[in-house]
DNA sequence: TCACCTACCACCTTTGAAAGGT
DNA sequence: AACCTTTCAAAGGTGGTAGGTG
């Protein structure tokens, strides 16, 4: 559902619409596996093709001022709420045409981090990556008419660092670095991922890359959270806030003065900002490398001054990256309009699969934990019409299996349950060359079933700067490039030392109802995605096709 | 000892049903 | 009867904090 509503949010996104927000693509065209046999999207009218469609962040100043000090989001075990949220505006679409919009948090590398000196800096290793879990848009599948119409909103999307969540919260690890990705899928007039022509395309904002913390570490973003989510208000300055503060801290006297946390903290923010600038960050060249084995997308952009850009080199404007394709092999079944009426009772308390199977042989086992909880899938009937579950699967090309229509016969999952939902054969994607797909679970707000797959990313994909396009969209790309290698288990990230590398993340996790959380793979030995240089602008935006055959690169 | 996590708190906004008016 | 507006209580979202954990 977009939660924005009528409050004149559309023309205020419309307003909004600048260059340097639109999404840049994405050199990652194997996350989402979608089964295609052509390797140009269906449609018949022109606007039609998921190339054109573009995306601009909806208060991207918003989400600058958070960016530039270092973006932290709470994640809780019930799950919290981002701020700010994650809205765009999506324009381009064909109107007639069905999209499932959803997101999905990837890893932006490999780094546990901890806040010292008020800086944030890197701790050591990161942990095994949590279960991947997508978060499908409450409104999917819906015309492109109504995805234009206003903003899209995924402010519901709650983050958790429960592993064992069973309410579909993307899980994440605390004093990790995260990056929120948007995919686009277009339906197929049975609303059902798995046509031979679907199509995707991602789209990745770096402004919207944050730390994950249980409590603040950076008062900066405190007072930023504060100022800006009316939820906080209680927290806001003024002298009564100020009072408050003192209230709440038990003392009888103010403590200080937002003005004065405010001062302080700018102060300390350049301060901050210097040392980040001086790298403190940076210089992780395993950027590159950590993004292969996430199921998300080569979070390649870095700005030395931004905090969290030491991680995401980006080097041009606030990018985005944008990344549209077309993958063959790998299926998204979508029931969303035939489920809406199915009830999300727990008619499988889970999906029995072979872990090793779907996981190690299907996703090149990226690290990852097995949830004890998993194998006790969380069913509850407490599940509202707009909620609804998604849960990656694999299939091959062959149909190995699972034909379209058992999977459209297949249960629809509680989306409670969705989240417990394990890689099960019948829903599990393969790939045709083999290349390993990165399967997601998502969070699927819709009375629908989903099924979803992220393949490995692609290793090759052009690119060049926003600058240059001055608009992003798919439109200004080209096809018939990179097709998608099967990086497999090749390539270990090998950044390319100060380079702002875009490589495309590993599908790290697939989760399967029921199976434990279990390491993956190994981190290091995730391919990297080629040796491209993200400062090179030619490398900046890519994109493409996967095998079907088709390939998007900019002309 | 320390970094991190959890549960709880008071305050606030949001939501949606109920009541009333047109 | 249908529709719109207003009211209000419940639900849920905040950051702060004390205490717990490893």
């Amino acid at each position: 559902m977009l939660q924005e509503k009528a409050s004149a949010v559309t023309d205020d996104a419309m307003t909004r619409v600048q260059p340097g927000g639109e999404a840049e693509l994405v050199p990652d065209p194997s996350r989402l596996g979608l089964s295609t046999t052509s390797g140009v999207p269906s449609g018949n009218e022109p606007d039609q093709n998921i190339e054109n469609i573009k995306v601009v962040l909806h208060e991207r100043e918003l989400w600058k001022k958070f960016h530039e000090a270092g973006t932290e989001m709470i994640i809780t075990k019930a799950g919290r709420r981002m701020f700010p949220s994650y809205k765009v505006k999506v324009t381009g679409m064909n109107p007639k045409t069905k999209y499932i919009l959803l997101t999905d948090i990837v890893p932006a590398d490999d780094h546990r981090y901890k806040f010292c000196d008020n800086k944030w800096m890197v701790a050591g290793k990161a942990e095994p990556a949590m279960p991947g879990r997508l978060y499908v848009h409450p409104d999917s599948p819906a015309t492109g008419a109504h995805w234009m119409r206003q903003l899209v909103s995924f402010q519901k999307l709650k983050l958790t660092n429960n592993h064992l969540d069973p309410f579909g919260h993307i899980i994440l690890n605390s004093m990790h670095k995260y990056q929120p990705r948007l995919h686009i899928v277009k339906a197929d007039e049975n609303n059902a991922f798995g046509s031979k022509n679907t199509a995707y395309c991602t789209h990745v904002f770096h402004e919207t890359a944050f730390i994950s913390v249980t409590s603040y570490q950076n008062h900066k973003i405190t007072q930023l959270k504060i100022e800006n989510n009316p939820f906080a208000k209680g927290f806001r300055g003024s002298e009564e806030g100020d009072l408050r503060v003192s209230r709440l801290q038990g003392k009888e006297y103010p403590v200080i003065s937002k003005n004065m946390v405010r001062q302080r903290l700018i102060s300390s923010h350049g301060h901050l900002a210097g040392k980040l600038g001086a790298g403190v960050l940076a210089g992780h060249p395993q950027v590159l490398s950590s993004y292969q084995y996430e199921p998300g997308v080569p979070l390649s952009n870095s700005d030395p001054q931004d905090p969290l850009s030491n991680h995401f080199p980006q080097s041009r404007d606030p990018s985005l990256l944008y990344h549209c394709f077309k993958h063959r092999g790998v299926k998204f079944y979508f029931f969303a309009d035939n489920a809406r009426h199915l009830e999300l009772g727990c008619k499988r308390p889970y999906l029995e699969t072979s872990p090793a199977v779907s996981e190690e042989h299907y996703f090149r086992s990226p690290p990852s934990y097995e949830s004890p909880l998993l194998s006790h899938p969380y069913c509850t009937e407490a599940i509202t019409s707009r909620e609804a579950c998604m849960y990656s699967s694999m299939e091959t090309e062959s149909g190995s299996g699972a034909g379209d229509a058992e999977d459209l016969n297949a249960p629809s999952l509680n989306c409670n349950m969705w989240a417990t939902v394990q890689p099960y054969p019948r829903y599990s994607v393969q790939t045709v060359e083999g290349v390993p797909y990165q399967p997601f679970t998502a969070h699927f707000t819709n009375t629908a079933t989903v099924t979803s797959v992220v393949p490995h990313p692609s290793s090759s994909m052009t690119s060049r700067p926003q600058a240059e396009i001055g608009v992003y969209s798919s439109s200004t790309v080209q096809r018939g490039l990179p097709v998608i290698p099967p990086t497999s288990s090749s390539s270990s990230s090998s950044p390319v030392p100060g380079s702002r590398d875009r490589s495309t993340h590993q599908p790290l996790y697939h989760r399967k109802p029921g199976s434990p959380l279990r390491p993956h793979r190994d981190l290091s030995a995730y391919p990297a995605q080629s040796a491209m240089s993200i400062r090179d602008p030619s490398y900046q935006y890519q994109m493409g096709l996967s095998s079907a055959g088709t390939h998007w690169t900019d002309s």
